[in-house]
DNA sequence: ATTTTTCATTGACCTGGGTTAAGAAAGCAT
DNA sequence: ATGCTTTCTTAACCCAGGTCAATGAAAAAT
């Protein structure tokens, strides 16, 4: 089994291949092309997600204009608010590329934890997890500036780079696409 | 019992009075003078706290300035990102003001799971709020400008500016005193 | 009370990012 | 291939916030 799902799990728990063989039953996989919207702004969900195949942006719409905070790529789990909450959606979520993921909904995941017990330890342990790292994101955030943000961006996830139009980029750092263009050509030098 | 520190658990968990008694009595608070230091950068701590009276404030030195990354006030928890991963802290915890602080510790934590086994409930539920709060907080920042933040703030948390000296509220904006004070002049017209 | 330190404001000038508009380049569909 | 659309770059101009320096006000320390 070599599931990217696996992969990620075993960071937590270290399951059987029983235990494998039953997720794999249960989980719920779905081909998604480009542009497919997985959460509308306004919208309460019930499903959360996990990408097998592909990426993910999360974005605000703020007068008619997009501002993104977040990219996911593969063997990332995406947990919206509203899936938490229950409360409507501040913000979209949308397939940047075609893109393969396992849905997940609370019946679905009520029947894995009742004949897999052990993934209900999971769920504390990512809730920390997200909540480190998404300090830090904020974090590193305020503490630098576009310039800065671009070159962080550059040094840890140089993949989002090559995969990811730059005006989405330069949208997530917080700045106009024209200004990346100046950054770049700043930084050329 | 009018303690805060029920006040702040009533959201998550009904106790009975037998219980609050058993948390009163292995609860330690301490005094602590305007300026004492909870959290060093590059410390590792072992304490959480739960503010019973005063203010605290979390902030980042950055080549010799401060970012400020958050205010924290009465029956508010604190839970060092270092308290949770065992590394050495990026940011210093530092009172504003006299405090009362109930401080929580591995040790004291484990007792009162022991003898309030329900506590445990609680763990997730806090993390869960905490983590909405957090990606709240990072995507307001996102889709606001410095000034918009400001009315956001004097929207949101009228008392943070009575409270806090100006530098600070500046620093917590992204911003420097000197702009703050032109975006104050600016708003009175 | 008086001195010292800290904090807030103001003004002059600088700079990086926003805005607008145009053209170039790269993707995509037919 | 050929258009059509989307994305990227460049240039000119504007403006909010940064920087530096001076002054005033308030708080703390003695």
């Amino acid at each position: 089994m070599d599931d990217p799902i696996f992969d990620f799990l075993s960071k937590y728990i270290d399951l059987t291949e029983e235990e494998k063989a039953i997720i794999s039953d249960i989980k719920f996989v779905r081909s998604l092309k480009k542009g497919t919207i997985l959460l509308r702004q306004g919208d309460t969900t019930n499903e959360c997600f996990f990408i097998l195949k592909g990426c993910v942006y999360s974005y605000y719409l703020v007068e008619g204009e997009i501002k993104v905070t977040e990219f996911f790529e593969e063997k990332q789990p995406i947990t919206p608010v509203s899936y938490i909450t229950k409360q409507p959606s501040e913000y979209y979520l949308e397939c940047l590329e075609d893109c393969i993921i396992s849905m997940g909904s609370p019946e679905r995941t009520a029947e894995l934890m009742q004949k897999v017990p052990r993934l209900a330890l999971m769920g504390p342990m990512m809730l920390e997890d997200e909540l480190a790292s998404q300090r830090i994101k904020y974090d590193t955030f305020i503490k630098l500036s576009p310039e800065q943000r671009y070159l962080h961006l550059q040094e840890n996830s140089p993949q989002l780079l090559e995969r990811i139009p730059q005006y989405l980029i330069a949208s997530y750092l917080g700045i106009k696409p024209e200004s990346l263009s100046r950054i770049r050509k700043r930084l050329v030098k």
